[in-house]
DNA sequence: TCAATTGCCGATAACGTTACCGGCATTGAT
DNA sequence: ATCAATGCCGGTAACGTTATCGGCAATTGA
């Protein structure tokens, strides 16, 4: 029952068409060389037979391939984010788009996986590659790269950044003007330079206020949500209890509403919770957090892949994105001081 | 700044083995007929160069690629679960993934889109092909075809399916249980097969009920939120409106959410709401909806694909896959029957 | 000791496509 | 009328890889 037909090859549509392959392939690339009826005849055929170019072949002579690489680490609302601009911008050029899980990238093999996917693509079958949270400082690559939110200090490729120092600061004014003064932390995957800008956000932000650091409401996180529920548990079972928590992604939060709510504590009234990202479960918790205009990174990231592509200057080699604080019902005003 | 390296060949790295690049090919592959040590040789030659196999020559010469292509038609919640099952079964194989997007499929030229994109990959680059909410009965390809949630009567390709019908005939039973007999129902895509099954259970369980089917109540929709909202709009602001509404899908049950909510229409108190695919958005927003599990439908196809590129027998050339009716908060039992 | 087998490896031909070159007509210029 | 330019097209060589064949040396068997 099952189908496997033999796919139709270019000279098959010569043979039908009466001409040379150069002939056909010229009228698939729009060439101008090419007689007004040969081209319909041929194009005619090439409806006829259903032929489409074998890709591989096509990939492998030419250099334009009208095809992007992005390269994400797993399927999970952040990427998703990214994934809805970048394929908004696709859209509206005259690129297709393929996309690269890389599955676990906690694994240790991590750096070696990201720079073989790229590899993978670069080389060959797209013309270019967007890599997101990219944890390698250095690709070897024959395709332009554009990184968003990379994870390392000096990379050599241009990227999209969240402005992600300047957004913590935002969440602890807030909290602060709300009067919280015992604000706990949950801390990103370590060595993640997204995280750890938060994280120094946070600690200056306490400084300037004349807040000592405590380390005990201090929780340990990977930006998952498991992790972060099983570590906050213990603190917020505790009479250490803060009075409000800033967790370095939403699914951290996210971690955090579910221990709370295990606990019988209550969010807002109990505990106020504030996230980072603003993926699309944080309006329907209701959760305050930080937009980074994760989408928008990824239309920009496309546009710029394409400037790189087509040998047009970049304005800038590394995009600051925004990030503006978006206040749901996750926090409370402290009524009464601790 | 940004570089563009040459990437290695197999020339490069034979060259730098001293050997030819047959050995090396034969190292890259795997394969038996190669010394000891000149293989150890080889690999380290490799891991230093950091060379990569060019996927493109590699694919247009062998038959093997290790590559699974998924076609789906947007970036939308329904598609995101369907993606999460098939990356979990790609993880536990030997295959990558590669998501491949047709964009706007509701265009004129979708069908003609479909088959673009199978060929470009079957042909060429993958080992076979998962084609998602496909509305193309017969596909020519060159390699097997697994098609998840098919919106044709009889494809030439093995699928697995939800049990659209059943599931609604579940939900009726529910809602009459609740004691509502003005059912309202939102239809999905137009020509879509789940769709339309998902709408022939709604009128077989009204029947059966005793009840006559009220055109008046019948909401136009395709599965997108807005339209829904828009088209929910007026029904919900009149005399009119039903008790409970069943839409064909999650997005379009959003739909209904954000117009009655405009109108001050308390869900479940003033109307009952239930929807159809347990999107991950379903849980927090509290609604009552049929779980297709399209994760573990993607999680399936993946496997039916590996077996089929194995020349394995199929057990089933149609999965169909179970329905569970997920109870949360959007509904409430009628006190006062209408 | 000699033939047969085995282990290991290199040379060569494809795969389907496009880039490049060149060649035949036809047209235009002087 | 002659030569150059142009329009149109075919032939050939690559792209980087793997499949196939064949060949040399080393080992085995009688």
């Amino acid at each position: 029952m099952p189908v496997k037909k033999r796919a139709m090859t270019i000279q098959d549509v010569a043979k039908a068409a009466g001409v040379s392959v150069s002939t056909v392939s010229r009228v698939l690339n729009g060439k101008v060389d090419v007689a007004r009826d040969t081209q319909e005849r041929i194009l005619e055929v090439i409806a006829k037979l259903g032929y489409t170019s074998n890709l591989a072949a096509r990939s492998m002579r030419s250099h334009r391939k009208n095809l992007i690489g992005l390269v994400v680490p797993d399927i999970m609302p952040y990427s998703i984010e990214i994934l809805k601009g970048v394929n908004r911008a696709i859209a509206e050029s005259k690129f297709d788009l393929l996309v690269y899980t890389t599955g676990d990238a906690q694994k240790n093999g991590a750096v070696l996986h990201e720079q073989h996917y790229v590899s993978l693509l670069s080389n060959s079958v797209t013309d270019g590659v967007i890599i997101v949270a990219s944890a390698t400082a250095e690709f070897i690559a024959d395709a332009p790269i554009v990184a968003i939110d990379p994870h390392v200090i000096n990379p050599n490729y241009p990227s999209v950044q969240g402005m992600n120092y300047h957004g913590a600061l935002e969440v602890m004014e807030y909290l602060f003007g709300l009067g919280h003064r015992r604000i706990g932390f949950v801390k990103g995957r370590e060595g993640n330079v997204s995280a750890q800008r938060r994280f120094q956000g946070y600690k200056d932000a306490l400084e300037k206020a004349g807040i000592a650091l405590d380390e005990t409401i201090i929780i340990h996180g990977d930006f998952t949500q498991k992790t972060t529920y099983k570590n906050a548990h213990s603190l917020l079972a505790s009479d250490n209890r803060p009075t409000a928590i800033f967790a370095a992604n939403d699914q951290s939060a996210i971690g955090v509403y579910q221990a709370a709510e295990e606990l019988g504590i209550n969010v807002p009234n109990d505990l106020s919770v504030v996230g980072f990202d603003n993926i699309s479960e944080a309006k329907y918790l209701g959760l305050t957090t930080v937009d980074q205009f994760l989408s928008e990174m990824g239309y920009i990231a496309v546009q710029m892949l394409i400037k790189f592509i087509n040998d047009e200057p970049l304005d800038l080699e590394i995009h600051k994105m925004q990030t503006k604080l978006v206040v749901r019902t996750s926090c409370q005003r402290l009524l009464q001081p601790a």
